[in-house]
DNA sequence: TAGTGGTCTAGACCACTTC
DNA sequence: AAGTGGTCTAGACCACTAA
């Protein structure tokens, strides 16, 4: 009786083996694979080769490497849950706390002001912003980006974008790194009257462009979150649309609601 | 004057360039890029080198490509936006729709009884799922794992687990090919006296196993959303936790809320 | 059947990390 | 300095698509 042919390429052999020893955990998480040129003497195959195999295991986000230092299994970090409840009135109208600060105590994880640093600017809404605040494409608005790190490695950025009649000449428009003063962004509109009580958010996951993959530092194969975020006063104006781009394996969203009933009087949209 | 020289690789250089070329709209999506003896004559480098380029776009998920066929720039899909008010009780309870029909119908898609493939079977509840419906680790309780299509292609998976005592006998032990019924599995809960109530949805993104890619005909480099939901009667019990798997280029979703305020007697988790 | 993309080899050189 | 991963060439062969 003879083997019969494996269809599969070489590389993708290769690479199959080594994911399910990674799957099967005998390779564990942040431990190191064998070097390509063990991987060589092993498969009888070109250095190239074992390289493609790697190649797909990074595509896969599986695997990292370092250039000189060897491939890892990567560390499959603990998902952090997002949950309404971290946008709690109590927390930044009655405590002045920053809602993503206390989102990030409750998970048990430090803070550092340098964890956060922020371009402020005015620019002319793009047709996106323009939608999202409800304002003519082009219209000067005020942007706010954040880059927000933990433990000194990137996790997402935020974009919040503002009228300039809302934020004109308030703590919103300091460029000063760090969350806005107290109770952050939120405790500048309950301040103007302004006070937020309803928000729309959007979420969808898509790869990431070069310019996010630099900006986030994301392993090859790593899908980022992005999160669109409306909020409405109770009269249901818009005072901020707000754009956030998150590395997808350390963020998972939570939406607690009760279901809908459009046939009893429910007028309020859920 | 001497040009300085270009840090990256040429296989990434090419690949920037069709990158741009893409995005600027010079190559349209749906369009052919030229063909590899084309690139290798324009850049002067080998044919390896410019399937290594085309292999980055395509791990980036901004490609496609046939083997005999060509490469082409990946049309990008509207995302199909999914709101809460797609469980709308109005639908299942008074019209006996099905909730993800009357989602579809509303985005002006076809629906096809053949668009959903189930399998029906008992199992004992794995770690996550016991979790999820509350009951002991290797209870036996009741799964639906259906494929659902549009226009041929798989756009998601989604797995519904059920306890036992629940659903014995009804309709969602029929392993026959489309919805359960009248007003679809919410139907059937109402029918039984445990009227859904309330929702919990986590989302998450992450790039998919090869079973995954396979199931759903994912191109290179299309990440997956997970959705975890959790369906409660109004008295707090869980009748499913469902598991879906989704192809992340065809759909968003879209919550409203209002923002909690735990200091006003709120006691209903929003 | 001609043209396309996909895979692999053998060998070279480079950049980086580790010691 | 030795070892690692990363890139590229030149050439070959294969699998698939389209005319």
């Amino acid at each position: 009786m003879t083997t019969p042919p494996d269809p599969r390429p070489a590389s993708q052999r290769i690479a199959d083996d080594l994911r399910a020893a990674i799957d099967s955990g005998d390779i564990a998480p942040g431990e190191r694979l064998p070097t390509t040129r063990q991987l060589v003497a092993r498969y009888g195959v070109t250095a190239e080769t074992v390289r493609q195999a790697v190649l797909r295991l990074k595509s896969a986000g599986v695997v990292t490497s370092r250039q000189g230092g060897g491939v890892y299994a990567r560390e499959q970090l603990p998902l952090k849950r997002l949950g309404i409840q971290r946008y709690d009135k109590a927390k930044w109208r009655d405590r002045g706390e920053v809602a993503f600060i206390a989102d990030r105590v409750v998970s048990g994880r430090e803070y550092n002001r340098n964890d956060q640093t922020q371009v402020v600017s005015r620019l002319p809404a793009s047709r996106a912003v323009a939608a999202g605040l409800g304002v003519p494409e082009g219209t000067e608005v005020v942007s706010r980006a954040r880059l927000v790190k933990e433990a000194g490695v990137p996790t997402h950025t935020l974009t919040s974008y503002y009228k300039v009649q809302h934020v004109e000449g308030t703590r919103l428009e300091d460029p000063t790194p760090g969350p806005a003063g107290k109770g952050g962004g939120f405790g500048v509109f309950l301040e103007l009257g302004l006070e937020p009580h309803q928000m729309t958010e959007e979420l969808y996951a898509r790869m990431p462009t070069p310019a996010e993959s630099a900006e986030l530092e994301l392993p090859a194969g790593e899908p980022v979150m992005v999160l669109h975020r409306t909020t409405y006063t109770a009269d249901g104006t818009v005072i901020e649309y707000a754009v956030g781009v998150h590395s997808a394996s350390r963020f998972s969203w939570e939406y607690n609601f009760l279901i809908p009933d459009s046939a009893a009087g429910d007028s309020h949209a859920q």
